[in-house]
DNA sequence: GAGCACCTTCGAAGCGCTTCGATTGCGATT
DNA sequence: AATCGCAATCGAAGCGCTTCGAAGGTGCTC
């Protein structure tokens, strides 16, 4: 292999010079910076890695830390894991991909052993049992979701409650009187997984304020799920005319079965559909949608670590705002 | 932090001895070893992974290059992924995650700087242009999909061309004569994606030897494509009894616009699916499918190039046999 | 009881890099 | 002309680990 010796020799330099080139951490010459990158050009030199850990005790690794489980929707997980990976490139890092399935030991075999040099976290719960362990790591930390009590660990995640109140304001605008959440499986809200408890609060918080009849319901990710959900969403309330859709999982199939129904939307029933935006053009009517802006999520996830990395920053929770994209999915409500 | 030095002094024995513990390259004493193992666990010791890499030129980590397009379908990827990271796991290996987008520079830069032992690729296409940069890296190499020529690169995956055997063979034992494919969307066609052609031609070659009526289609993943793919299938072939569907993110809209046109499945027409076992049982009718085993091939992916990297191991080529599991999306044809 | 083989352990070298202090040479200042 | 400050560079130490050769100890054999 090319080692820093093997550059310095063929520019002439010490292997000092050639770290310092590298780096830009001291003054260096145009002459000689000049010769050492052409000499690192020719050569295809690539800084070893562990050596590099070694002596600087800097990875250049970032950690995240993937949920395994299918009830969450892939899809949108892997929009957040593609935004992180090229997001941490961007800043010269890489990224290694962990899952849950290690538990603590795995977060503490990862920092101890200065594998990587923060962590993110994705998944989060409400009562989030990983926050002892990761604030025991003496190491950045990031989660991808807000806890109840973040506890002096960074958060960065959209506003679920100021977008649920954005979904019921645009039908209340709209004059809708009776609305209906279909919101995450229930396996989702068990496990007290952050997001879905900030909607829902905010879904059924915005709706008193403005005094609209609203239920909310839960669905999981299968074919008799989906129709049961809607059964009950039409039994519950014949009347309903919005309808807010939590669950990128299911949200064709709600569609679909929507109208096999024979309820046209927006004529019978509109819909408001959180989800990511490319997602929303993929349906037979392009869906009014409260964006998941996980492109944003992914990068600020990124930044936010690299700053405390640098020392630059404390600790803090940062709520993207959402915003509400008009589709042709809602209209005023039908007159009875 | 925790050093072997420390761990050596706790155990009072050398540093060398503690490795040898650690590495079971040498024979220790039953005794040596019980007190180095107590002294780790109780300092919680975890051996630096930079010094380690550095001083054995190994640093238990394989990357992992994933395709960011998103016409490929996204829980079909991960599956793939979290399979090579938990088998990775079980072997005491992380994962590192790569995208396509640094290109071959990125593979360079990974292979050089000793970041990774060795590569897993997905994301294959039949004229695999990464080939030669892969060679160049001196480094094991699994590719998850199969090139048209491999070119001493191992290669694990399904079988698709007996996949797809197996599908027409299944619909012509039970009398079917005329059927389609609804196959991937056509941007995977064009770039050329292996297990795409390999399918096909597995189709259309099965059909002719059983002396079928065989037409085949491609669908992009939207609303608007997959209701034009399904009026073309049945106006190129109005009597047409069974289908095959190569593409899992239409599955779902497949069926229920065949439905939403009254075709009962399977009195009047029967449906094969290629997808994941669990993705089978989430539709209105238990689907026969012919599963793709993602974790077969994340794990075999793994096993192969650890084994290359213990030196005991050629390239090779692995094709994993289908299985058709019978669903009740399968019958004989509707008498005429 | 000298010689041998084997098991167990140690010490030292070295992996490739970063970083600190020291050194050199130069123009500017007094 | 001596001094100072600064820019540019070098050399050496050290990061935490693995691994090699060597050494001490034990139990054999002949």
């Amino acid at each position: 292999m090319v080692t820093i010796a093997d550059v310095a020799r063929d520019a002439g330099v010490s292997a000092s010079t050639v770290s310092y080139v590298l780096s830009g951490k001291r003054s260096i010459s145009a002459d000689t910076r000049r010769r050492v990158e052409a000499s690192i050009r020719r050569l295809g030199y690539h800084p070893h890695a562990g050596a590099r850990a070694l002596a600087s005790s800097r990875t250049n690794v970032l950690a995240l830390v993937v949920p395994l489980r299918t009830d969450i929707h892939v899809p949108v997980v892997m929009r957040f894991v593609t935004s992180v990976v090229t997001s941490a490139r961007e800043h010269d890092h890489d990224v290694l991909l962990l899952t849950n399935d290690e538990g603590p030991d795995g977060l503490r075999r990862v920092a101890a052993s200065a594998i990587a040099d923060a962590i993110l976290v994705m998944d989060v719960e409400a009562e989030e049992p990983r926050i002892p362990v990761l604030q025991s790591l003496l190491r950045p930390v990031v989660l991808i979701g807000v806890p109840d009590d973040p506890a002096e660990l960074s958060c960065v995640d959209l506003d679920f409650h100021a977008a649920a109140a954005r979904c019921v304001d645009h039908l209340a605008d709209l004059g809708h009187e009776r609305i209906a959440l279909i919101g995450p499986s229930p396996a989702v809200y068990e496990r007290g997984t952050s997001f879905a408890g900030r909607f829902l609060r905010g879904f059924t918080g915005t709706a008193r304020e403005r005094g609209l009849a609203a239920v909310a319901h839960s669905c999981a990710p299968s074919y008799e799920a989906v129709r049961e959900c809607v059964d009950k969403v039409l039994a519950d309330q014949p009347d309903v005319t919005g309808l807010v859709v939590h669950n990128e999982a299911v949200l064709g199939t709600v569609l679909s079965e929507l109208q096999r129904r024979g309820h046209r939307i927006p004529a019978d029933l509109s819909v408001v559909a959180v989800c990511p935006e490319d997602m929303a053009v993929s349906y037979s009517v392009p869906l009014t949608t409260v964006a998941i802006p996980s492109d944003d999520v992914g990068r600020l996830a990124v930044e936010m670590v690299l700053r405390q990395l640098d020392g630059a920053a404390a600790p803090e929770v940062r709520l993207l705002s959402p915003r509400l994209s008009p589709g042709h999915s809602t209209a005023p409500p039908p007159r009875s």
